[in-house]
DNA sequence: TCATCCCTGTGG
DNA sequence: CCACAGGGATGA
């Protein structure tokens, strides 16, 4: 589920709620996380709550506790005892509890001393190094953007939309790419993950992702998940294939 | 660079 | 029943 946007919305509603704030106590709820209470030293003061590319960090005195949702995890907010089906951690708060709940059991948290990712630079940083970096891969563009090694936080959704707004085929060799066509991309990008971000991710027809307040993301994507219905801005009908593994939509008239 | 696997659930 | 799902590690 989620990529850059998700995780970021999550961040920042999350950071009101814990910064500063102590961790009183850490309860594994399914035995593949009880290392985790094991391994920080409660309670503990949050110093830091941030994102780099999809991984959420909480710094806990001189240790992180490093957070990756992969496909199905969130974190809630919960002041009551309200305990979601698949709830698999309990992170305590004087004021409420960060709740890690992950129906598919993909998602990861583990304590570090260090992040030690190896993650290409953010996709909301400067992006100038694009240019360059496109040159060297024969990947499909597509491929290569999900490679969180050459840009950290897109996914399969946001590859696909940013795509389409750049409208380049997504089967395109990386280094295929002229100067527009980079040049686009280089504006595609932060513009679909700011308004993704502002309208807090999105939220698919299964709706599971939601805030750590339980809203829904209002983000509507123009290709993803739309295989056969018309393109919005020509009427084509969107198409889906495979590339990378993963499910690939894009419109074959805009997109080139 | 690819298929495969991890895991569980849903929808066709 | 099978296909597929927001991600990523692994080994051939």
């Amino acid at each position: 589920m989620p990529e850059l946007p998700e995780v970021e919305s999550t961040v920042r509603a999350l950071r009101p709620k814990v910064l500063g704030q102590t961790l009183l106590r850490a309860h594994a709820l399914d035995p593949v996380f009880d290392p985790v209470p094991k391994s920080l030293s409660l309670p503990a003061q949050v110093r830091a709550l941030e994102r780099r590319g999809k991984y959420i960090l909480f710094g806990l005195g001189d240790l992180w506790l490093v957070v990756h949702l992969r496909m199905s995890g969130r974190l809630l907010w919960e002041e009551g005892q309200a305990r979601p089906p698949h709830t698999r951690l309990v992170l305590e708060f004087p004021q409420g509890n960060v709740l890690f709940v992950d129906v598919r059991r993909l998602g990861t948290v583990e304590v570090v001393p260090e992040f030690t990712e190896e993650l290409g630079p953010d996709a909301l940083s400067d992006l100038s190094f694009l240019p360059e970096a496109l040159k060297g891969s024969r990947a499909p563009i597509k491929v290569w953007l999900l490679d969180q090694r050459n840009i950290a936080g897109i996914g399969n959704i946001y590859a696909a939309e940013i795509l389409f707004r750049a409208g380049i085929d997504p089967r395109r060799p990386a280094n295929s790419l002229g100067p527009r066509a980079v040049q686009r991309l280089k504006e595609a990008i932060p513009e679909v993950l700011t308004e993704a971000i502002e309208a807090l991710g999105t939220t698919l027809a299964d709706g599971a992702y939601q805030t750590p307040e339980g809203e829904a993301g209002d983000y509507e994507p123009w290709v993803y998940g739309r295989e056969g219905l018309p393109c919005k801005v020509c009427g084509t009908p969107i198409e889906r294939i495979e590339l990378g593994g993963r499910g690939t939509y894009f419109c074959p008239r805009c997109q080139r």
